[in-house]
DNA sequence: TAGATTGTTAATCGATTAACAATC
DNA sequence: TAGATTGTTAATCGATTAACAATC
């Protein structure tokens, strides 16, 4: 078996050249907002709707909205605009809620245990049906009405399930909750914790690192100051 | 005052056009992680390394590692590599580090308390100097040593203190937190809640879904079988 | 010098955007 | 028909990658 400490991406790492099928993940991305928005329309009566519309609801430009959903087939009328349940229907079909995808949690401290209560989950056809933590001492508390289970019980729950594995726990335990969940037969797992990890070329791993963004905005903060003080020092000096 | 719900992005937005300094985004996210890697270098005593071996530390390409440090200045030397103790310095100031960034935290639920005691944030110049949540039944109680306050008391911790504030309330309550945010004067917000936020155009909005990603393995998975019952139905049919 | 490794170039790729022809 | 709005095109932008000249 080949492991390597890259991620799986889109279709290469399957054994033949595929032709390119798939959505865009930037796109994919978006598909939930943009239905929020339309069940929401749906729940007022609203019966149509337009990129336009939706561009301002989501607070993106009209033209991505348009090249979003022409990913999902033609399914607007031009002049008129889009139905907002026929557009509902296919979004969420495209985001697999035709099949409901079964989710376990490894690591139930904080972020576990916000992620179980999560309620933009559900909404995705993301169910969670399974809490481990490697601390016995919590096993059996109840979080979001699932029990915690001790890690002896994941190949159980996990074999033959096709669940996607997410990783909640601490750094150092992560590696730990990696194996465990390739043992199981996991081919889909999303990281939280930080650092990188290493997986077998067939299983899918994506990170999250929760400080990212908040480095980003720190680094941005910092950039305005710097322009700012470049932008002042010299006046009154001659020109 | 112009309102608008798209976010602040890199220099634009400011009055001049500015020289586009600035490292990009992508890099920026990626420095965290080579600070860690070097971190534990000079922790075990190793004096240099390369970008062979960071890459395979971190899991990218050596060619993105060059590509990455390059932003920072030239601190490698030709045919040797690069020197671990004044790599992690370049790369900690380019963090921000040279100053500490504080931070606060509106929404106090498991989301906001796994925040609290998010380690990631320190090693990284972030530092939570204030918790705070809208049903004051819990203001007093402790989480990560500091105490959750109500957010009467949000106006005189943010303001002048320049911070950035993190909104990790449930979806409802964010408009709610990022007004009282922008009220504050906080010019730099991340948002941890579903759901779009306007804020004035002088405010970098940026969004964290913490479903996006699991969405992105869901639909790749899908794709897989997908391609997988594609490539099998005309097994047995003339070619 | 010979070997190693950087920093940079150029090709490629995916995502964004404005503009507009197509068409209801 | 006139007005509205889509779906698509083409330009642009940022990020990735392989290759290699520069240089220690």
């Amino acid at each position: 078996m080949h492991w390597g400490v890259h991620t799986w991406k889109g279709s290469s790492g399957l054994s033949t050249a595929l032709p390119r099928r798939g959505i865009p993940d930037a796109t994919v991305a978006r598909l939930p907002d943009y239905l929020r928005v339309l069940t929401a329309m749906s729940a007022r009566g609203i019966p149509s709707t337009s990129s336009e519309q939706l561009a301002a609801a989501v607070g993106v430009r009209s033209a991505k909205v348009r090249k979003d959903l022409s990913h999902l087939g033609n399914h607007g009328v031009r002049g008129v605009g889009y139905d907002v349940a026929n557009l509902s229907m296919k979004i969420a079909a495209e985001l697999g809620q035709a099949r409901e995808w079964p989710v376990v949690i490894v690591g139930m401290g904080n972020l576990g245990r916000a992620l179980a209560a999560y309620g933009g989950l559900a909404s995705r056809g993301l169910r969670v049906i399974g809490l481990f933590d490697h601390d016995d001492a919590i096993a059996g508390q109840r979080v979001a009405g699932l029990p915690i289970r001790p890690m002896a019980d994941l190949d159980s729950v996990a074999r033959d399930a096709d669940v996607i594995g997410v990783i909640a726990t601490p750094g150092p335990s992560a590696k730990e909750a990696a194996d465990a969940l390739v043992a199981a037969g996991v081919t889909s797992i999303l990281n939280f914790a930080p650092g990188s990890l290493a997986v077998p070329d067939e299983v899918e791993l994506r990170k999250v690192d929760l400080a990212t963004e908040l480095q980003i905005l720190a680094v941005h903060k910092q950039q305005r100051y710097a322009e700012v003080s470049r932008d002042v020092p010299l006046a009154g000096v001659a020109p």
